[in-house]
DNA sequence: ATGTACACTTAGTACCTCGCAA
DNA sequence: TTGCGAGGTACTAAGTGTACAT
């Protein structure tokens, strides 16, 4: 028998589980597409491919010639070789489209009553996949459902973009589960399980191989709640926070063979400094199937450039073909070995040819008992996040409190690189904010005008009263006395600059993503310390609150 | 030393929900 | 009552790193 994992420490004695949730088979729904103007006739099999194509035609992925010629090569297998259909130029999914949109509508104009029954209708179908008994504890399963077919949607420059992505089946699937445990019922009746197997040295509960790429596999894991997640998440954190112990001495090293004679030492140096110093990451080689991304190891010699006199411009597309572009003043040895690291060679050619990540990790062991070069990025939001709460959190409003948190958590963002894209409708908030700001600047002038007058009119009318006693007039006591207006005015004033504040805070974040770095960077323990010292409620914070009970 | 299968973490986006202001 | 924005969840792609085979 061959031991897989062997080296895996056991992860749990009894796992019981009911298996996972496959999507409804196919409904076809009959809108016949047009080829050369002319409706065509489509198996169910061929209809849902072109449906799946048809939905996304106001996507990016549409008008990608790789994601179309994919998606055709695929469909056409599925078309046969004899089938009308051999152009795509000449095919029109739009009354497809239309049926998908119509059908979007249909589900919104569905009455609230409507939405809900069908929400608890559905959630009562889940309910007993939602669950595991790990040890005898009750835990929530992550993904209990199955990746529905589709068209592969690779980010970035992906050469597998548009390929059908084939239903899975019961027959693909394995079940990892405990020895006792009832083996869950195969759903889909006349099928069964492609295996079962009891291994307590890993945590997934099932998996299949990923139909677009083979030898990947999917697997079916615990809920970031459980424990079984939260334990490896603070070994995570911990290890990190071990790594503060370890960097004086870790920089001292690189620093002192950034000028070794042994080109693989200088070149390990030297990729230790850009990790530790920005955080990259540490970078795989990848394959010809895959988007052209890199990291540091694979960084290629026209993904930086030499700034004299000491600066170096990254500029490359990393993890999800987010772009890093940045530039940094570096030490002068490294400034000089990365020129000679890129002199000679070719456009392509790896700044560390003598190097990979598994070379890397191996020497960065040896200077801290699992350390590797991910560890970086974890340490660096670490003391980052502790930094600024510590520098910038002043005594003031719970509010107040939380802004110079999210300002933590965009520092680690960036310094992480987590981008996103700018929201669709940022361009019409942007232009509202405004609006609202010019209404609330006219409407702070007006009061100063008013405020003004009654200011008169009331030392008018003082000087009036001594002459004549007047007890004023009707008309005149239904207006705003001074005191209220100056309240107003302040009121508008405040208003005016909260809205602006407003403004520029989602201008600069309109690119930032704060989800990953919160999720998972942001150790847990600095959050609700912080949050004790300041008495800030951790509960503020749905995730940090789920957190601080597993932690 | 190098390649690869496997397991697990990290990542951006689409969509959904809920509370609030208009 | 509705429409909208913030924030959360679901989804699944894309990384990292280890163990083992070659």
């Amino acid at each position: 028998m061959k031991i897989i994992n062997a080296g895996g420490a056991k992860k749990w004695s009894t796992l019981v589980h009911n298996g996972v949730v496959f999507p409804p088979p196919y409904k076809p729904h009959g809108v016949k597409m047009l080829y050369n103007g002319q409706p065509v006739d489509l198996t169910p099999e061929q209809e849902e491919v072109a449906t799946m194509f048809a939905v996304m035609k106001d996507t990016e992925y549409a008008s990608k010639e790789t994601f179309i010629n994919n998606f055709f090569t695929d469909w056409r297998k599925i078309l046969g070789k004899t089938h009308v259909i051999t152009k795509f130029e000449l095919c029109d999914f739009t009354p497809i489209y239309e049926w998908h949109l119509s059908e979007k509508e249909k589900k919104k104009q569905m009455t609230s009553e409507e939405k809900k029954a069908s929400r608890e209708e559905k959630s009562q179908q889940d309910e007993k996949f939602m669950w595991a008994f790990v040890d005898g504890v009750k835990e929530k399963v992550g993904n209990f459902r199955v990746e529905p077919p589709g068209l592969f949607r690779g980010r970035g420059e992906h050469p597998k973009m548009g390929r059908l992505k084939r239903r899975i089946r019961p027959s693909d699937i394995t079940i990892n589960i405990g020895e006792e445990a009832p083996v869950p019922v195969c759903p889909i009746p006349g099928e069964s399980w492609k295996e079962v197997k009891h291994d307590n040295t890993v945590t997934w509960l099932a998996c299949w191989n990923d139909p677009i790429n083979e030898k990947d596999i999917k697997y079916v894991f615990l809920a970031a709640s459980s424990s079984l997640k939260g334990q490896s998440d603070k070994e995570k954190y911990e290890k990190a926070r071990k790594l503060k112990d370890y960097i004086r001495s870790i920089r001292a090293n690189y620093t002192k063979d950034f000028r070794s004679k042994d080109q693989r030492k200088k070149q390990i140096a030297v990729a230790t400094y850009l990790i530790d110093k920005l955080a990259l990451r540490a970078g795989d080689e990848k394959d010809e199937d895959e988007a052209d991304t890199v990291g540091c190891c694979t960084l290629k010699v026209e993904n930086v450039t030499c700034l004299p006199p000491n600066k170096l411009q990254f500029d490359f597309l990393g993890k999800d073909s987010i772009r890093y572009y940045n530039t940094v003043e570096v030490e002068l040895a490294v400034y000089e070995a990365i020129k000679e690291f890129c002199a000679g060679k070719k456009k392509g050619g790896h700044v560390f040819d003598k190097l990979d990540t598994t070379k890397l990790n191996a020497h960065l062991k040896d200077l801290m008992p699992g350390l590797t070069a991910k560890v970086f990025r974890t340490y660096d939001a670490s003391i980052t996040l502790d930094t600024i709460l510590n520098k910038e959190t002043t005594d003031g409003t719970v509010d107040e409190k939380a802004k110079v948190y999210q300002r933590a958590n965009k520092e680690v963002a960036i310094i992480c690189n987590h981008q996103r894209a700018v929201p669709k409708s940022h361009d019409s908030q942007m232009n509202k904010l405004n609006e609202k700001i010019d209404e609330l600047t006219a409407q702070r002038d007006q009061l100063n005008v008013e405020l003004e007058k009654a200011n008169k009119l009331l030392s008018k009318k003082a000087k009036k009263r001594k002459l004549v006693g007047s007890d004023g007039d009707a008309k005149r006591r239904r207006k705003l006395t001074p005191e209220m207006l100056q309240k107003k005015l302040s009121q508008v004033e405040t208003r005016i600059v909260e809205t602006d504040n407003h403004k520029n805070n989602k201008e600069d974040l309109k690119t930032v993503a704060l989800g990953t770095s919160k999720i998972n960077y942001l150790d847990p323990r600095i959050t609700v310390a912080w949050c004790k010292t300041h008495e800030v409620p951790i509960d503020r914070d749905k995730h940090f609150t789920v957190l601080n009970k597993l932690f």
